[in-house]
DNA sequence: GTCTATAGCATGATAGAC
DNA sequence: GTCTATCATGCTATAGAC
């Protein structure tokens, strides 16, 4: 999926890169659907869990979010076949209500995770944000997302970089008793 | 492409649509490719066309801000399933090297409108920003892209509508002379 | 220009030998 | 469980009648 995309997975391209037969395909998945299942929730999960693994050292709140943006876009920059290809089953599985579902239920968790981390370390530092965390997690989520979209795009690791730091700043201006 | 996605994009399935002969498609468009550049290149250019169309009346910075991100996530909000054609045919051109250098060339276009549309509109307050306003459009139109994104996730108008009221906030943070 | 018919191929899935 | 062979279908593209 990561060299030719989601059109490029066919139940022949996937048993040929495994060196194995045709037939083999489905005795590991019931359908290609499956397969597809099986991958979006695995790498949904991986995003999930590689997004909060390296617990951050003690920053600034400027540089703990700048951290943290700068952490999903390495993760894009890395591999950027790889999030492509994920970004192009994401956008595919939005047409299947099963696939939609997973999509879904992974994000809802996702965001639960950042706004459950933001509460910790503002507590930690005894700061206190304007608006609900719940909201401030929905805000980076988004920036995070479209930073990353937009690289993959221009491939400008410059100007990525730029909003990263850019949207620090300015979430970190959400923080109260906090001067421009 | 709206209703079934771009993998239900056939030719057998565009001329019926049409109501028209299979065979009618080869004389209008040289190949499915075809079609594809040009169905993205007429998109990319309403979306560019649209984000600019309704010249915004005097509102004050934070509200201005909000009113561009705004107009942005209604178009999103507007037509769901186009949205979601447009960003799974994006996601599939990626692939494709003339593809990809149209939707490149149509993304920096993008990038100038706002960046012009960001200094005009600060020149005629007199505002001044804290970076090049290159860099704060980048920044807008990555948070605009991501928040879009988010909803057409989740589905969550209110948080959608939160993170752009939020969004908007911040960014204003980043010109010079305010006050959180 | 318009349309039918079909070539030529790739696909997802399965039947059935071993 | 493993693999070959094949089915039935759907696809893009084109040839050729009118």
């Amino acid at each position: 999926m990561a060299d030719r995309g989601v059109s490029g997975v066919t139940t022949r391209a996937v048993t040929a890169r495994a060196g194995l037969p045709h037939g083999s395909f489905h005795y590991c998945f019931d359908s290609k659907a499956d397969l597809f299942a099986a991958v979006l929730g695995r790498e949904l999960r991986a995003v999930l869990g590689a997004a909060f693994a390296p617990p951050v050292v003690p920053l600034a709140p400027v540089e703990r979010i700048e951290h943290g943006l700068r952490a999903r876009l390495d993760l894009v920059m890395d591999r950027p076949g790889h999030a492509l290809a994920l970004a192009e089953l994401i956008a595919f599985s939005r047409r299947d209500p099963e696939l939609v579902d997973l999509a879904r239920w992974e994000q809802a968790e996702y965001r639960r995770h950042v706004t459950r981390d933001v509460d910790e370390w503002s507590a930690a530092d005894g700061l206190r944000w304007s608006v609900p965390t719940a909201q401030v997690a929905a805000l980076l989520i988004a920036v995070a997302d479209g930073i990353g979209t937009a690289w993959l795009a221009d491939r400008d690791g410059e100007s990525a970089r730029g909003s990263v730091a850019l949207a620090a700043r300015a979430v970190a201006s959400l923080l109260e008793g906090t001067t421009a």
